[in-house]
DNA sequence: GTCTATAGGGCGATAGAC
DNA sequence: GTCTATCGCCCTATAGAC
């Protein structure tokens, strides 16, 4: 007795979101989870601190991915190049199991919760990404907006390309929404100091 | 008995507040906040849906503002101008309590789990904004973009105004970081189609 | 307003791997 | 022997049901 099986956290990791996909997020127990994965709750906790962090398991590599990305870039690369290129090495991992990223999208879209803990992943990314520019040399402020402003991109680039069945990549669409961005930014008045708003 | 003072709501607020900033979000618990209001922790949760809730009470207020700001811009406004509108009249919300925001945001900052609650509101007041864009003609995507991309610009400035003694007012912060957005938009190379990265 | 289920943390004991 | 994964039982606050 007491002979447990290695790899727990992956049978965890498998069975929650499976369950999250069948019955939906709420309505699946952690008990239920550690059941199907062969051990018990308490165990499901010394993996994962709480029910949604299994569904973001995987972050850490994207933020790896995209230091080393930054790492092999020319020294004199704008804020903004620095990041596309950043956006390109997520898209590379994220892109590479559309299946599994669609399954997960629809999985958070439909639980608040989950939404939530997604938005503060991004987050943490930005502020990794800003943290890098910054010791590249860019000051705070402006490493951060260039940071935040990819984020918009990414995210508003992954919308549109988890949405279509898979006839374009995700790289496009963050090309195809770069370049929109742009023209968006273009558009937009110059505000001479002095002409503020009310 | 039966005796009930009215403006719970409003007490259960403050008293969540200073017990928050006294003590720490966590280590307050929701039967202290309750008793301090002299009502049950049942009458909190009649109010607020949860413990976070409460330092977010005010958002739809800001929503119907930008909401507002938005009705009476001329009809020929570009994308960004229309967001500039809307992130002036959040400033003007927000910076009119110059302590209070402070406070609050220094709560927040201090627990991941506010943090993360704060970020699905603003993400919702993006929604939002480009809602009213898309009925106002302007694309699905270029809509998400571009209220994206403002609340990119909003959070920066707020947090450069947050940690600055309030020499300068919040829109004027917007001002600027919207100006840095633009020069780095307009530094970052047209990626021409075919030369997309590998 | 009361009652209850679930999340999630603390601790000590145990059983494997090395 | 050490180190780490797992268990099981205790506990409390949240949040929803009644």
């Amino acid at each position: 007795m007491g002979r447990w099986i290695p790899g727990a956290r992956a049978r965890l990791g498998e069975a929650a979101i499976e369950l999250y996909a069948e019955r939906g997020f709420e309505q699946t127990m952690v008990s239920e989870i550690a059941e199907r994965a062969g051990v018990t709750a308490r165990t499901f906790f010394r993996h994962y601190t709480d029910k949604r962090e299994v569904l973001f398991a995987g972050w850490s590599s994207l933020q790896e991915a995209t230091a080393d990305a930054l790492e092999t870039a020319p020294a004199d690369a704008s804020a903004m190049e620095l990041v596309r290129l950043a956006l390109d090495a997520t898209a590379q991992i994220v892109a590479s199991d559309p299946a599994r990223a669609r399954t997960r999208q629809a999985i958070i879209a439909a639980t608040p919760e989950l939404h939530e803990r997604e938005l503060i992943k991004f987050d943490t990314l930005a502020k990794a990404l800003a943290d890098n520019l910054h010791h590249r040399g860019f000051d705070p402020t402006e490493a951060e907006l260039a940071a935040r402003t990819g984020l918009a991109i990414y995210r508003t680039a992954f919308d549109r390309w988890a949405e279509t069945d898979g006839d374009s990549t995700l790289t496009e669409a963050i090309d195809a929404v770069a370049e929109r961005h742009r023209r968006l930014t273009l558009e937009s008045p110059h505000r001479p100091p002095g002409d503020q708003a009310v």
